[in-house]
DNA sequence: CACTAATACGTGTACGTACATATAAATAAA
DNA sequence: TTTATTTATATGTACGTACACGTATTAGTG
């Protein structure tokens, strides 16, 4: 049903490798596209995209305080996501409200609204199912993949 | 020396996940990007993209035959990628060739140029000068970690 | 307090993706 | 052969990233 489950050989349509290392690393940024396509393709169907998601559930994580944009960013998955952009996007259909931080004059702070988080919900519940439906991976693999990640990031 | 060399907890300033395949794939997400943007970071040295990268990569494959938009849009790792475009940079920088393809009509072929090949091989040493450098996972934990993804993304 | 530096955001540009649509050429069908 | 369909590529739009730069506000310094 999922596009492309098939080996990184033939998903690139090459076998010529330099080495397990750089095949890891390629396996890695083919997979991290392959699930974000997947992830991408099911969000579609509540109006958002992948950042957008993930900015609603980063203000979940503090709702219903109000969080500013430097402390969203920090936790962004891409460091380099322009959140002020996909902000104003989520503004606009009304799933978050923003305003001036009272605090600190310089900062944009924010909420999730109550479809905010009605939309974030339906969204989230629909992602896990496609999650658990689509990745073939059991838990205890899971934990040694999570441990060889940090071992290709992780100096020692 | 590089960004974000640390535990995806700390990465993304939260400890709150479902369960260890959700952490997998988010930390595959977020390895992806830490890898790309320290090769970009590396191949803006040559004047290039990563993605541009890749097709340039892909074309000294068959080179000095000539490849075809379809067949090279088939490799590169993000399946979507619009590759007129990508093209259209490369030849503005003189790196391809580009002309109307001999046998089919509607093909738009093309083929490294000189300067193409020397530009691809310098940035390739330096790429896989960084990745050795950079990328701290020793051959038999990349062949495990092949492994998983495969075992992430394939059924049965 | 006045002045400087640092910080938090916003915005412009180049590039890339995702997707819909257009166009030309090749192929198949009548 | 004429028409219809498919295929290969190009292009327009909305969105996001990477990065530089501008602006307002705060913090730090003399």
């Amino acid at each position: 049903m999922y596009i492309c489950k098939v080996k990184l050989e033939e998903a690139l349509k090459s076998s010529k490798f330099k080495n397990p290392v750089q095949r890891a690393g390629l396996n890695v940024l083919y997979t991290a596209w392959w699930l974000k396509t997947m992830s991408s393709k099911e969000l579609k169907n509540f109006d958002l995209t992948h950042e957008q998601y993930n900015v609603l559930r980063i203000l979940k994580g503090k709702h219903p305080e109000k969080m500013c944009v430097k402390d969203i960013a920090s936790r962004m998955i891409e460091k380099n996501s322009n959140v002020p952009r996909i902000i104003d996007r989520l503004e606009s259909k009304s799933l978050i409200e923003r305003g001036q931080g009272e605090v600190d004059g310089r900062q944009t702070v924010m909420a999730l609204t109550k479809t905010g988080v009605t939309v974030l919900e339906n969204a989230t519940e629909a992602l896990n199912s496609i999650w658990e439906n689509v990745i073939s991976i059991s838990e205890d693999d899971a934990n040694k993949l999570n441990s060889l990640l940090e071992k290709l990031r992780i100096k020692e």
